[in-house]
DNA sequence: ATGTGC
């Protein structure tokens, strides 16, 4: 991972530990960050990761900044960070991944239906056919039943999982409610710019590809996402079952778990973003935050702050209809392999978005860049929603050794802006992964759980042990107070891309 | 992350 940090040197400013959760005080230079993690979980955030950090925390009109313990380099701020600002938009604390996301569909099989090899290979064959992986168009071999046409391409990126769109597509509508945001509106809170921004968009040379960009709806990418086929084991404590009941999660059966985006369509806009603010900043001659061009940013109200939060709606809208088709293609390859059988949305909730929240008591844009966000029973926001008295259901990917879990926000998130973390966190970098880990082993370990996979050889830099320690990092959550674990998920088979597993 | 990279 390179960085173009330049101006701020990290020499390690004073750590004081309040139970788990420590505070960087702050300097001349260095307003505080929250960071939560247990000692060894704080050994894994590399000089590079803190400076990324302290450059988000010091960049124009930022408020807040939240260090995760899964937090490791990122595109200008860390991945595993939270960031707040009441007066700025950021997009590379966005992401290069607009809305990637983590879903949960919960089926009424019993693990036993899945224990046969035969079965869960048939499954792997049939959830592949649907729902491809890797870069490109994303060829499906089944028949194109549900084909995005460039009209309704249009209608999905404006209005996200609406009626029409989930009818158009064949996607239960009232899995929208199961949705952290089942649509994202404009810069002036309608759908209205959204259309006039795409029109703007499609009369562009970099958008000529549009049509093709939404035949990749319904498929995964590659990188680490991913689909999962789990098996749900609920907490012991009376608090976890009553919230897993109240999630619909079923102690014992079967579950299926994805991680995608928003594909080509989101790259396009939040790389378009990229290169058009840091041609400004140059043109302008502005400051870059800590000398990064990577922390480009918009204050509101300006044009650029309404293009970019019109296209990071876009691209979200697209994630969103994407995650749904997914868990609707994946129901009818589990009711090709097993007839009759039921599922059912459990959640749908993003890692890199900006939301527009109340953060001390004013609005502020919260720039979750692979964080969670975690609000508990009775946070306002929830008011209108399914989990009002419970907290939403928080998914958080593990891996396929060690399982996946369900959290739930406790009371004591609010001292993390309402986010928790997104996974595990890389510790190693890809390519140091293809260099330390052994592909034998890799392969010998999942086999040895009993874990299916589509690919012959299991991506070597896509590796439990190329992540952090799960359980250490949800250690660090829970005992900071910010959330509980509702049910563990521990996987049966793992879809991934295997496009490059001989490289 | 990505019609994967100068």
């Amino acid at each position: 991972m390179t960085t173009e940090t330049k101006r701020f040197t990290y020499t390690g400013p004073a750590m004081v530990s309040t139970g788990e959760a420590t505070a960087i005080l702050p300097t001349e230079t260095t307003p505080p960050i929250r960071i939560f993690g247990t000692e060894s979980i704080r050994e894994t955030f590399d000089v590079l990761c803190m400076q990324q950090a302290i450059n988000s925390r010091t960049a124009p009109g930022v408020t807040d900044l939240v260090l995760n313990p899964d937090a490791h380099c990122g595109y200008g701020a860390p991945v595993g960070c939270v960031m707040v600002s009441p007066t700025h938009i950021y997009p590379g604390p966005v992401g290069v991944d607009i809305k990637c996301s983590m879903s949960l569909l919960q089926l009424d099989l019993p693990a036993e239906a899945i224990e046969d090899r035969k079965t869960r290979r048939a499954l792997i064959s049939a959830i592949c056919q649907r729902t491809p992986t890797g870069a490109g168009r994303g060829q499906r071999s089944v028949p194109q039943s549900r084909h995005v046409n460039r009209t309704l391409g249009q209608q999905l990126v404006v209005e996200g999982a609406s009626r029409d769109v989930c009818k158009a597509l064949g996607i239960p509508t009232d899995w929208a409610f199961r949705c952290e945001d089942s649509f994202h509106v404009g810069h002036d809170d309608s759908p209205k710019s959204l259309e006039s921004r795409l029109d703007e968009l499609l009369g562009r040379r970099d958008m000529t590809n549009f049509s093709e960009k939404m035949q990749q709806l319904g498929s995964y990418g590659g990188g680490n996402h991913f689909g999962e086929c789990e098996v749900v084991a609920v907490g012991q404590s009376d608090r976890a079952r009553d919230t897993a009941k109240a999630f619909g999660l079923i102690d014992g059966n079967v579950a299926f778990l994805s991680h995608c985006g928003s594909r080509g369509f989101g790259h396009n806009l939040a790389t378009g973003q990229f290169n058009s603010l840091q041609t400004k900043f140059v043109r302008w001659g502005i400051p870059l935050p800590a000398g990064d061009r990577q922390l480009v940013y918009a204050p509101l109200g300006t044009d650029e702050a309404n293009d970019y939060l019109d296209d990071m709606a876009l691209g979200a809208n697209f994630a969103t209809v994407n995650h749904l088709l997914i868990n609707s293609l994946v129901l009818e390859a589990f009711r090709e392999v097993i007839p009759g059988a039921q599922g059912n949305l459990v959640y749908f909730i993003s890692h890199n978005i900006a939301r527009k929240e109340i953060v001390d008591n004013r609005s502020a844009w919260v720039h979750r860049k692979g964080a969670t966000r975690a609000m508990p029973a009775g946070h306002h926001s929830l008011a209108e929603t399914p989990f009002a008295k419970t907290g939403h259901p928080i998914l958080l990917p593990g891996n396929p050794r060690d399982g996946s879990a369900v959290m739930v926000a406790d009371d004591g998130a609010a001292a993390s802006c309402f986010s928790v973390n997104h996974g595990a966190g890389r510790v190693l970098g890809r390519r140091h992964a293809k260099r330390v880990l052994d592909q034998t082993t890799v392969d010998a370990e999942l086999d040895a759980g009993d874990i299916l996979s589509n690919c012959r050889k299991y991506p070597i830099d896509e590796a439990p042990a190329a992540y952090k320690d799960f359980n250490e990092v949800l250690r660090s959550v829970k005992t900071a107070g910010l959330a509980s674990e509702v049910a563990r998920l521990k996987a049966r088979f793992v879809i991934k891309d295997a496009s490059k597993a001989d490289d």
